[in-house]
RNA sequence: CGGGGUGUGGCGCAGUUGGCUAGCGCGCGUCGUUUGGGACGAUGAGGCCGGAGGUUCGAGUCCUCUCACCCCGACCA
């Protein structure tokens, strides 16, 4: 691997081996291209890296793609503090007891132990509706629109490649409304915007729906969520989208006037895209040989590697078609076996290889071969730079079209709750019609591991029961 | 906090009822042969066996204490 290669480090938390070993159910290449490495570089570790090739301009590009479309929506770019007066946080009952186990508390700091604690923002809903509070007062202040891009800190026990780590990185959306329905509209909508960059940028195919009240974000009166299927068969909460009523307003006092002179609570919505979403990118459309990255959003779509006798005629030749084509290029052309390159940008997920070497170069042609299918095609040199562009779109199509269908024959409708659990055992989502108590729910969850992924929306209160990461 | 495990080169491990100079694989360095799907050979560097104390002619191995890490459970999903 290159240097510029590793342009990701994320926290993850505990120690190598327990990323390591909590992660079992990601593709087992991953240790060959992720890298999990020691914190502390004395002394035992207590944490720990992922260190992802490419994972940085990844992550990079998710979130150009989704800021557009949340700046789209009229919503503004703020930077909160990161951390939170331990009294804010608990203002809001629900909001506290969910998160309070998780939280990293700050006790000491400039050299003494501090009046008042704070907390690593777990989330930021309190110091924001904090400031809510100062900057509504009238009507006219509605609808107030803000999110911001940010590292929160989740004390989980039990940390899982890029899925669950202790520090994460993502964008959180905040709104204020000034009717019930239209900050519950804002929800629903921004979900919506989760939905696309699922399945337009990375190719994931998702169900959305309504979270049932046990899963629900802890303070929020309705949780939205969208749900795609892991090839597994296992789901992954992607995204979520909350419906907060008036409970963070009630608790932070953020009121306005209405234009009849009357003062009223807020009405709020939160939304959030993390880091998790390049694990839900892995264990999506990845095989056994390694990462597989949807063109759109993927830093290096092509490479070039000279095969055979690779003397200087080839290298300029390879040299010339990397200069040649628009889409991101890497050329390479060490004196290795061929294989061994193939192998380390297969890993990598870049979408087509381009290979060149004496033969093709007497042929006027070079070889075209597709990352998620394998397949090799023989173009002419003054057709590369168009079959690399039709193929990448070719490509993109495809792997959505898989995770379509994977998630379409996945889900069975099933009658009875011993269908329904058979089914999810075989790694189907479940579709049942019958009524789910929050104490049927906890069964489920407690004696099978299953739970109620959400009500998708339009299905008539039907609930889809699987096994989550 | 309960129950169970593990500490030996960078990583992964072996090391028997105590025994002689502590090994293997991967990785790394050098040289050569290779190069159309993860090559091969030669050679080299790299270790107070988690720590302290004890038993013994002799401890990676046995005993005591201690530290750290990990797994299962509780959190999260």
């Amino acid at each position: 691997m290159k240097a510029n290669e590793f342009n990701y480090l994320l926290r993850a938390t505990a120690g190598k081996k327990t990323i390591t070993e909590r992660s079992k159910d990601f593709p087992k290449w991953y240790q060959d291209v992720i890298e999990v490495a020691d914190l502390a570089e004395h002394g035992p570790s207590k944490g720990s890296m992922i260190i992802m090739p490419y994972g940085y301009a990844i992550w990079e590009a998710i979130k150009s793609e989704l800021d557009a479309r949340i700046s789209e929506a009229g919503v503004a770019n703020m930077y909160f503090p990161m951390f939170i007066p331990e009294g804010l946080l608990t203002k809001e009952k629900n909001h506290i007891e969910g998160f309070s186990p998780e939280v990293a508390v700050v006790t000491h700091a400039g050299g003494k132990e501090l009046e008042e604690k704070l907390v690593v923002r777990p989330t930021s809903e309190t110091i924001i509706y904090d400031s809510f509070n100062r900057w509504i007062q009238s009507y006219r202040d509605l609808p107030l629109l803000i999110n911001q891009w940010a590292n929160v800190v989740r004390w989980e026990m039990r940390p899982r490649m890029f899925l669950r780590t202790t520090e994460f990185l993502w964008q959180e959306g905040h709104t204020a409304h000034a009717t019930e329905k239209e900050a519950d509209d804002f929800a629903k909508a921004m979900l919506a915007v989760y939905k696309e960059i699922a399945q337009d940028i990375l190719a994931i195919s998702v169900i959305d729906g309504e979270k049932s009240e046990s899963e629900r974000f802890a303070g929020a009166s309705r949780t939205y969520t969208i749900e795609p299927m892991m090839q597994d068969g296992k789901a992954l909460q992607f995204a979520t989208s909350h419906n907060l009523g008036d409970n963070f307003a009630k608790a932070f006092d953020v009121n306005y006037s209405a234009e009849d002179g009357s003062i009223k609570p807020v009405w709020q919505t939160s939304w959030g895209l993390s880091t998790r979403s390049i694990g839900g990118l892995i264990m999506s459309h990845s095989d056994d040989k390694g990462l597989v990255l949807p063109p759109k959003i993927a830093p290096l779509k092509v490479v070039i590697t000279t095969v055979g006798a690779s003397d200087d005629k080839v290298k300029k030749a390879a040299q010339e078609l990397s200069d040649s084509i628009e889409e991101t290029t890497l050329m390479d052309d060490r004196d290795i076996s061929p294989g061994e390159k193939f192998y380390a940008y297969e890993k990598r997920g870049v979408p087509l290889r381009i290979e060149i070497g004496p033969r093709d170069i007497e042929a006027g042609q070079v070889v075209i071969v597709s990352r998620d299918n394998g397949e090799k095609q023989s173009v002419a040199l003054s057709d590369v730079a168009k079959t690399v562009t039709q193929e990448l779109e070719a490509m993109q199509k495809r792997l959505y079209t898989q995770s379509q269908e994977r998630l379409k024959n996945g889900v069975v409708d099933c009658k009875t709750e011993a269908e329904a659990v058979a089914a999810v055992e075989k790694g189907k989502f479940a579709r049942v019609d019958f009524k789910i108590d929050s104490k049927k729910e906890a069964q489920l969850k407690k004696n099978h591991a299953i739970t109620v992924r959400c009500y998708p929306f339009g299905q008539d209160g039907k609930a889809i029961l699987a096994k989550a990461y």
